[in-house]
DNA sequence: CTGACTGCAAAAGGTTTGCAAAAAG
DNA sequence: CTTTTTGCAAACCTTTTGCAGTCAG
């Protein structure tokens, strides 16, 4: 697994750099995470690395296929890692917090869009909105 | 309904301007709309409008509840009216074609999120990517 | 060596803000 | 008359792009 991250990027004609070994490792261990954490984690490293280069680089491992981002709020996009888990992320709407939950309960979801639509869903790229737990408790108490 | 919208604003201590309803009809008779697209539209009326007076305006007509927005693709959110059917955008990262399906078909999924997580779910706001039926029948043929 | 990749600086796209003038109630 | 709302211009933030130098293969 170490290694063959390199094999992917050749295998599609990609050079072996520092740089996206770098960001691949920062995606890996912060696990969510906006293009400008992960400049701050890979300048931990590598100081001189700019952010255009952790777009360009996002923009290679994610044609490639080792990693994804998905839409979460309004501002930035988050990267993780394909090898994480599927799964969906819930935004809250009222206290902003993002949770994550397993991918199995959009089963019957994503089956009912290929029937009705001939949609093929990309569970992991899906972010819903809407009021978590908390917040929904504390409205109940107003 | 043509005159309640304006109670509805005064209900909440907002004034009535004719931006505010330009806005609003703006956004029933677009449709989907981004700001930008609000822009022109209004334009057509009233020239002098500007960009931050619809940001603004946005604001507001979703704080009382007259529109939503929902975060399709990466640039700009869309606004519309909360009169309309609840529907879900289906948009296809091949193509990038937003589809709309009615929000019936997640039904299930809300339930499950509601029960398994506690969290209620806008659906409305919800965006679902993958890829459409046309892309993946293309896919096929190759 | 040669083309792919990077850093830098500037541009672009979308949204927000401060302020003085205009309009609503 | 008082307070909100608007227009304008400038600031802001995130992402993209052009270019010349650098590095991987």
């Amino acid at each position: 697994m170490a290694r063959d991250w390199n094999d992917v990027l050749r295998d599609h004609g990609f050079r072996i750099t520092p740089q996206r070994q770098l960001v691949l490792e920062a995606v890996n261990s912060l696990g969510h995470a906006t293009p400008e954490a992960l400049l701050t984690e890979v300048q931990k490293t590598a100081s001189a690395v700019n952010l255009s280069t952790i777009y360009r680089t996002l923009e290679v491992l994610e044609q490639v296929g080792l990693v994804t981002h998905a839409h979460i709020g309004h501002g930035a996009p988050t990267y993780h890692s394909v090898d994480d888990e599927a799964h969906i992320h819930l935004v809250c709407d009222t206290c902003s917090v993002v949770t994550s939950i397993h991918a199995d309960v959009a089963e019957v979801f994503v089956r009912l869009l290929r029937e009705k639509a001939g949609f093929e869903t990309d569970v992991a790229h899906v972010s819903v909105h809407g009021q978590c737990a908390t917040c929904v408790d504390r409205q109940k108490l107003l």
